[in-house]
This record gives structure tokens, sequence and C-alpha cells, in this order.
DNA sequence: TTTGTAGTAATGTATGTACATATTAATTTA
DNA sequence: TAAATTAATATGTACATACATTACTACAAA
């Protein structure tokens, strides 16, 4: 790993040294709790100044990454250690942040009637079909979702498009849709057939269940996501406050 | 509204200045995308360096709040929505809401020397003990949770509280602690001998399990809370806006 | 044993200064 | 007139410097 900066490179330093310390602070020693080097040792170890270093280190305070403690120093928040706040991420955005390569088993893209729940989720009659998309992601060796969506007709998908493009972004740059709102409920229960099918687990099996009701930004329904999760493969991370 | 600053208070300039910034871009006309004065007349006019000013503004271009354009100005982000679920209701509260009465089939509370993991999030020597309590809670006839709670010490329990009362309320009222902020994860498990016994289930069997980190207002660890949930007997609930 | 006090090591606050860079607006040139 | 150039103006980056504050340590005094 490097630890140097370029100071001939046109990326400002400020950012350069947080980068460095976003791969500093992702050392097992670091997320253990041990201090980091203090910032005036720091900063002449990477030959800033260290109002610049404070800068960078400000940065990921802000992001509530670092925690300081006067006189003591300065270290990662052991609060977030395990979470990422960010539910926003598309799957396979998460996916790669934890270094895992995602294969698509299956991708089936059909149009469908809603059904009563659904028409009226997405306001709208049930004789107007919408487009379901399922598709079984996971590991080259094993799935570990099955995930069924509709589309509301609104945005204007055909069903051609290229579903392994980030689905956030083909909405957004392709149909200028923005997903803005979401509201999920989280479960557990056994697979049944179909699901242990799809998972390649066994029947009674027990997977983490996510519905998504997902809304652009005037509120209007956008998606409605199912997801089945084998168990142990996922963990959601919520942060809320109060 | 008052648009100066004490230079004579113990709050920092650049904390003040960020609070004026807040009460200026809650004004109608920035709200509508006029533009801030520029870095320089506004340092002048508040008497304070550019520097200080920046350090200010740049906190809540951090925070989304503010966007920053060279040559342009700065200006409030038309973006912004705020969001803030609330899945803050206990237990109790929860199940009250759907009219669901609930019995403590369990209440366990002892003292124990914390492990190395939970006193790293503690922030305290694993020689410190904390109290730990476990409870299995649910309906009359049949149990669909089996919670462990750790505490940290500086709440002050004694263990001999009455914990059948709502245990936030119990924390604000007679320990002036406020829980303000929760990190939770969410996944499913198969149940293990112990799980299934508690909650009179098989071994084998789904349950949702939650991991939940609790902190006070000033971020400081308060309660490591681990929940079992019987599968279908609970369903978790998250809205989240960008 | 407790309480007070001085030292010290870390972050926290604040300023002044200088130059870089991006973008718009004005001006010049083809 | 249209394109190219230049100027102006806002933010962006970076440094050196100074002193304040906090909280821990150690030692002395009550």
């Amino acid at each position: 790993m490097k630890y140097s900066l370029d100071h001939k490179s046109p990326v400002p330093l400020h950012i350069q040294a947080e980068e460095l310390l976003r791969n500093l602070i992702a050392e097992e020693e670091f997320q253990n709790g041990k201090l980091l080097p203090n910032e005036v040792e720091l900063a002449k170890m990477l030959a800033i100044s260290r109002t610049t270093l404070r800068h960078a280190i400000n940065k990921l305070v802000f992001e509530g990454l670092l925690i300081r403690k006067k006189r003591t120093g300065t270290k990662v928040n052991q609060a977030t250690v395990s979470s990422k706040s960010n539910n926003w991420l598309s799957f396979s955005q998460e996916m790669k942040l934890r270094g895992i390569t995602i294969k698509n088993f299956e991708l089936h893209v059909t149009w469908v009637y809603p059904d009563e729940m659904l028409a009226n989720f997405f306001e709208i009659k049930t004789d107007r079909k919408v487009l379901k998309m399922e598709r079984v992601r996971g590991k080259p060796n094993e799935p570990f979702v099955y995930f069924i969506s509709y589309f509301h007709p609104r945005i204007g998908l055909t069903g051609d498009e290229d579903f392994k493009r980030p689905l956030y972004e083909l909405l957004e740059m392709d149909h200028s849709t923005v997903a803005t709102l979401s509201k999920e409920e989280i479960s557990a229960h056994a697979a049944d057939d179909d699901i242990a099918a799809k998972l390649r687990i066994k029947n009674g099996e027990p997977v983490l269940f996510r519905k998504r009701f997902v809304f652009d930004q005037g509120e209007r329904p956008l998606e409605y996501n199912l997801g089945y999760y084998k168990a142990d493969s996922f963990v959601y991370t919520v942060e809320s406050r109060r």
C-alpha cells in the first residue's frame, strides 16, 4: 500500500490525504481502535502542513468515520466499523464494496397484469400491463438473492434495456427518473419450494425477505420490489436518529 | 433575526457562523435559489477571516445543504429534502400499536464481563463489568422475541430497576440518558438450540436477527442489543430518503 | 486518602497571506 | 458576425503561525 502523497499530481493534496486516510483506517489495527499517528507527526510524514491534513481529517470526522479526542488522539469511530449508513447503493455497488463479484444467473423480463395490490400501489387499473423483472444473483458459484421488480409504466421502460447496468443509474440517465424515497419492510421467512429452488437451498431454510416500495421526488410510485436473500448472506443496516 | 457574531462568546466563531448560515439559508429568498453573499464579502460582514467562514460553509457543503460553484457563488442545494424516518418506538409501544398484549416470559439480569467486541464498543476495559439483561417476550400463549441487552456502566443502572417499564422511558426519566442514535443490522438466521428453546420453535427454523447499537446525544455508546424474532411475527419497516 | 496544582501532549480555533483554477463576461480579432 | 482571446471574479488549495482548550499524569499539600 502506498503511504505517501504526490505533490506534483493535479489532485489536491487534501484529497490525496483523505484518500490515504481512508485506506489507513481500513487497516485492521485501526479498525480495532488503535489511535492514528498524531496530527503533527502525520503531517510531517506526509510532508504537508497540519492545516491541510486537518482539512482531510475533518471531512472524515464530519462523515462520522473518525472520532477525535483531545489529549488522546484520533481513531476510527467504532460505531461505524460494521455498518454503512447509506442503504441507497444498488445491489451491485453494495457487493462490489464488499469485494464480491456478482453474477446474474437468471434475468427474466415480461409484461404482466398487476394484481389488486400492485395496481393499487401504482394507482393504475388492473388491465394496464406493467413490466416485471426477475433475477437471481450471487457469487459465481452460489446464488444468494432472488429479486422480483415491477416498474410503473410511467417510466417508459420497454423491456429491452440493458438491465446489467446499475438499475438506478439506468433510470436516472435514460429515463430521467430519480428514486428518492423508499419504504421497506424486512422480515424472516422459511423458503417455500419456489424460492428454495431459485436459491438452491432446502425448503424451509431461512431467508431474509425485503419488500420495497420506491417513489420519485414527487412521491409518485416507481417500483415495487421483492427480494429474497439467502440467510447469512446479507445484512441489512439502518441508521436512525431522533 | 440576529446576523452578527459575538467575538467574546466562548462558542467558537466558526460554530456561530455555521449557526448563522443555517438561519440564513432558511430564509425564503435563499431557499428559492438566491446566491449567498460571496465569501470575501460575508467574511467582512461577520468580521471573521475568510478561512473561518469557509470552515463553517464547508460543514454545510459536506452536509449537502449548500452547493458551491466557481465564479458563480454559493447557494442552497435545491435537491435537499430532510428525511428522518422514525422507528423509535419501544417494543412494547410498537406492539401496543398493533393491538397485541405483551407478556414478559423471562427477565434475567446479571453483571458480566464484556467480551473483546463489547468492551471495544463501550470503550471500556474487559475487566469492567456491565449489566446484561435477557428477556423473552410475546403474546400470552407464545413467545416471539428473545432480547439480550448490555448497558454501558456510565448510565448507572444497578440491576434493581423496574424493567417492566418501557426501557427508554426508564433511561430518560431516572438516568437522564437519552438514546438519540441507533445503528442496526438486520439479518435472517436458522435458530440454534438455545434460541429455539427460548422461542419454543424447532432448531433450524428461521429467525429474524437484529443487532442494535444505541448511542446518546454525544454519540457515546449506551446499549448493545441483540434481538431474535420468531419468523413471521415481526416486520421491520424502514423509510429512507436521499 | 483525598484534594489541589503544575506540566504536558494532544486537538481546537483563528488569522493572514498567496497563488491556482474554473467559469463567465467582455473584448478583440479574423 | 462569429470565433478567439483576455479580463474579471468567484471559489479552491496551501502554508506558516499563534494561541486556546481539554484532559491526562504526576506530584505535592491538606
